[in-house]
DNA sequence: GAATTTAGATACAACACTGTATCCAGATAC
DNA sequence: GTATCTGGATACAGTGTTGTATCTAAATTC
């Protein structure tokens, strides 16, 4: 009865907590809405139920609130891919699972990619902004070359081009379709932007390069081979 | 001495021509500085050399006169892309040139990507500006499946997924990477993007699916072939 | 329980932008 | 050359936004 519907006092601290908790939360609702740059700092306020006081009180300004918004994604994100990856891997096609689960759990997320896009633009005219956004982004970057990686030793195959590099192409891949999808779901419906991306996954990771020389190294499933990297890289 | 110094009077006509003319130009510029959704009028007019009165008596309003600006783009492209494609076609290297020109020509045009991510942006809130982006986005991919399938049958090659597939693919995947670098040129630099970019496509449009039953399909330069093909679609 | 902090509300002043209404001057028509 | 037309300038009213300055009520401290 205590922690509903009789609803204890906060002090200051937890107080001011929830505030800036509120705050952010209906910032992820408006910049999805609205956009970044048409959000005004009322917009923001008013749907947390506070006023303008409350927001400059807890941030600077709107840039800075967008800054602690994103790292705060950034965290789920990661402790979502970590939760997955750092139990043992059995197998190629558990591997692929789980990689299928992560993303269509970010795709499904409408504020995920509308979120992540509106901060690309701001970074593109923000030098201060960029610099952040970079740091989260190659985070990002080095966890999907990680996964890459294993990737690659599971199914014990080359990709003929670095494991940052694939990183790289697959978190643009990602995102492109995910914008695709969203400013054009008549033409690229749900179905052909998963079917696009796992073609991805499957045609670029683990296909021999060097056509003339090496035949092609297929798939192997070794369940000893995977776990000891698994628990390795764990 | 007519042409340049002796400025001659232009029709009224001619007139409104050039001043829509300056404004769709001055708007891509301010555009890509600001974005579209802090652009003023007032900005665009201005930095055409005009006030807002010259704005309101040639456009309704922001987004038409940006409907108009991603139309005119969209001719330029269309230019390019059959000013390159519709010479008969000798081998896959040329074409590989064709396509990697193509591609670095609207890459190294700074205002290319911005604006049409810009255009993205405001197509996921306003439905009517979707449906027009929608059809201008389709003639594209159209376009690149087109590219695609030549290409498949230049060099002989299956790729495991239709054309249509793949042109999503290779926009997203482009768009996705021009994003990466303007957002973040520290870690994704020219050079990078560039050799993500190549590495796909060779990649992705030669490779051979089912990786069980068929051997690699190599790359075959059969110059007779192609050209056959190459009149063919011509 | 009185004094002190402080989170958050309210009020305010300075701008910025929009869209319209009005006006003017040069271009065209007769 | 006079009348008309129209592209574009100017003025204005209305609305939205920002950041700060002040106020109040609850929380903490003693």
């Amino acid at each position: 009865m205590n922690s509903e519907t009789t609803r204890q006092r906060l002090n200051r601290e937890q107080s001011r907590e929830q505030t800036r908790e509120r705050l952010l939360d209906a910032s992820r609702t408006v910049f999805v809405q609205k956009g970044f740059a048409l959000t005004s700092v009322e917009d923001i306020a008013a749907t947390a139920g506070y006023t303008r006081g409350a927001f400059y009180s807890n941030f600077t300004d709107k840039t800075e609130l967008f800054v602690e918004l994103l790292r705060r994604e950034c965290e789920n994100i990661d402790r979502e891919f970590h939760h997955l990856f750092q139990a043992p891997l059995a197998d190629v096609v558990e591997l692929q699972e789980k990689i299928a689960n992560y993303y269509s759990g970010l795709y499904g997320d409408g504020a995920f990619s509308v979120l992540w896009m509106e901060a690309k633009i701001v970074a593109v005219r923000d030098e201060k902004f960029r610099a952040t956004l970079s740091l989260f982004l190659e985070e990002r970057r080095a966890q999907i070359a990680e996964f890459v990686e294993t990737y690659a030793r599971l199914t014990n195959t080359q990709s003929g081009t670095s494991a940052h590099h694939i990183a790289i192409g697959l978190m643009a891949l990602c995102e492109g379709i995910n914008i695709a999808h969203r400013c054009d779901p008549q033409n690229v419906d749900d179905k052909t932007a998963e079917e696009i991306l796992s073609w991805f996954l499957k045609t670029t990771l683990a296909m021999p390069q060097q056509a003339e020389q090496s035949p092609a190294a297929k798939v192997v499933k070794t369940k000893t081979a995977a776990r000891r990297v698994a628990s390795k890289s764990n």
